[in-house]
DNA sequence: CATCAAATGAGTTGCGTACCTCAAAACACC
DNA sequence: GGTGTTTTGAGGTACGCAACTCATTTGATG
């Protein structure tokens, strides 16, 4: 009826005595430190493996004395985004220092690649761990190696650099997440046909180009009465974005779905409501007529368009789960513990008006 | 451009001198003893806060020196979701084990009041923390009281019981859940008008009463075109869902959407099939003619079912983060510590074919 | 002023590990 | 067998706190 599932363990003594060998030995071979004989450390190894023996975290983490330092680079200027990301990471303080872990917001100009590298090399030697988000560019990879082989733990955030050998990539995967966008668009939609709009930051970034090739996808394979019409790039800017997208509408006038990629959604939001205004002006109006909108992200903003029924969905990544995560992450891979894949994956989350977060 | 979010620490001893006091009394204060003027407690507080001190957790759980005990009290029998949960607990056996936690599964009929009260009562005075999916019920509630007295925390688990004393509930809103569900339903369904249909395990469950309350809430007041017929109790079998709701697809032809509350998947599954054969098979077909099927839970079996677009979206509750939130929350209240709430929360996710975990 | 209880100081021990030193032992090589 | 090198043992200290004991001081009361 009742079943345990954590044995009893052991201390690093009775491994000792196991092994019959002595406590140093034993630290020795725990931390790969050199002067143990092969067979010695395969006989300390057998022990440990045999009893489960695992250091007590708390005894380890009290015996290294110091405290470790975490860095978290990340863009300057005021994507809301990233301010949720640091909003969390405040609301983490007291759990952070309970850990004496320091963790330090470094921001950069994450779109220049040079300037993302300079941030990233001064960092080195100084940093337990490093968190970024990157860009995928070769100063940058070359630059997060460089930190690996200064024997900082880095973590990919947000954005990743695949190629680069970063030891954990925190974020969604971007094509599930436009595939996921393009099958609400569709779905939503309903049985009219029409025409679908897409309007992204710029198809330069990672993550918007995989999140417009996930959406087509859908699209083209399971919505054939939908025609995509080509992507805007509003540069993430409110009124770029309203601008392109009024014109479009003004041009097209059977729109009956819109993707937004990236930010600039106040922009698209009011683009939207003119439109609609003008079609109730003119005598046309209810559900049916309604542009279904999916863009990304909860905030004051989406939240409210939610509310208002203006925007039908948002895709989230949950910028809460993304900080700690990191967070997590690099203080596991510093302490040598295995990660919680499961718990360290960030979901898609498909955000609707009754299930606001 | 830096901004640092953790503070340097002081350690106990910095405090006593600040407050001009011994370590005995800064001891005395930190752990509610008596022995202490109102006074001097207010002068050590005013130190400690002064300096945002905080114990160091590694120290502190190092010198408690025994191992905490955790209960998780869970419904025997077969249930899919219950299962994931101890798997994601078994998968932490790692990080328990490192922090000297000792976690043990308590299977119990937790339908049955006097069975879950008395399983309750034994573990009185053995559990450092007792997690429990637990029936609402005047004597479950009263043996959740006597744990509490004794000292234990208590956690409910996926269903609440909120007169009790409990000092957490880590679940999600259920009465949200349905509205998501409804909301699901009536927008996918698009332009046709039809009826709907639900199905749930018994409506004297908490948690499926109040997901039904909220489905029926959106239907009433945002798809008046869709009438909701009489709620099926399938007491989570197959067998019956299956029947149940074979024998109302029969009478009623122009069923277009089901919500199905609770468990008995299967069974829903294999009448929603028939009935799509019968319709291929005299002649109608199509998108249009299929039924929307929400329902719950990412399962090896929903998972199936919405890749072959059977079902088209099923609401969860990551049954990972239940386990390792309960897990959480019992150490944190165990060590005084306060929770991370928006950690700990259980959000309503919407999970369809491609953001499927 | 004596008496007693309450408040406080001072100190000890132990938790399990990291990290260090120094000496002893084992081994390899000529 | 002697030399030098590698491997191992033994032991110590420190980490910051919890939990405890016992002596001492303070304050109130009669």
């Amino acid at each position: 009826m009742a079943e345990t599932l954590s044995p009893t363990v052991l201390t690093l003594k009775d491994i000792a005595r196991e092994a019959g060998v002595s406590l140093a030995t034993v630290d020795r071979v725990l931390h790969n430190r050199p002067g143990v004989r092969p067979d010695t450390v395969r006989r300390v190894k057998d022990a440990i493996a045999r009893n489960s023996f695992q250091p007590h975290v708390a005894a380890a983490e009290l015996a290294r004395g110091r405290a470790r330092r975490f860095a978290f680079v990340m863009p300057s200027g005021s994507n809301p985004f990233m301010q949720q990301i640091e909003a969390y990471l405040g609301e983490m303080a007291g759990w952070l220092s309970a850990r004496r872990l320091n963790v330090e917001m470094i921001a950069t100009d994450v779109f220049e690649p040079a300037a993302l590298a300079a941030s990233l090399e001064a960092l080195s030697g100084d940093y337990d761990g490093v968190a970024v988000v990157a860009l995928d560019h070769p100063s940058v990879r070359a630059a997060i190696n460089d930190l690996v082989d200064a024997g900082a733990k880095v973590v990919t955030l947000v954005s990743d650099v695949p190629s680069s050998r970063r030891h954990h990539y925190v974020g969604i995967d971007n094509i599930a997440a436009g595939r996921t966008a393009g099958a609400l668009v569709g779905r939503l939609v309903g049985q009219r046909s029409g025409k679908v709009a897409i309007i992204a930051g710029s198809q330069g970034l990672r993550d918007h180009a995989e999140r417009i090739f996930g959406f087509n996808q859908v699209m083209a394979t399971e919505f054939p009465d939908l025609s995509v019409l080509p992507v805007l790039e509003g540069r993430d800017e409110d009124d770029r974005s309203e601008q392109l997208l009024a014109r479009l509408l003004g041009k097209h006038g059977d729109i009956v779905g819109l993707y937004n990629v990236g930010a600039g959604t106040q922009g698209v939001a009011k683009a939207l409501n003119d439109k609609a205004q003008n079609a109730k002006a003119s005598g046309a109006a209810g559900r049916d007529k309604q542009v279904v909108f999916v863009g990304h992200d909860v905030t004051a903003l989406t939240r409210r368009l939610l509310l208002q029924g203006v925007m039908d969905a948002a895709i989230s990544q949950n910028p809460g789960h993304e900080a700690r995560a990191a967070v997590r992450v690099l203080l596991a891979l510093a302490r040598g513990e295995p990660i919680l894949s499961e718990q360290e994956k960030i979901r898609i989350d498909i955000v609707m008006r009754d299930n606001l977060p």
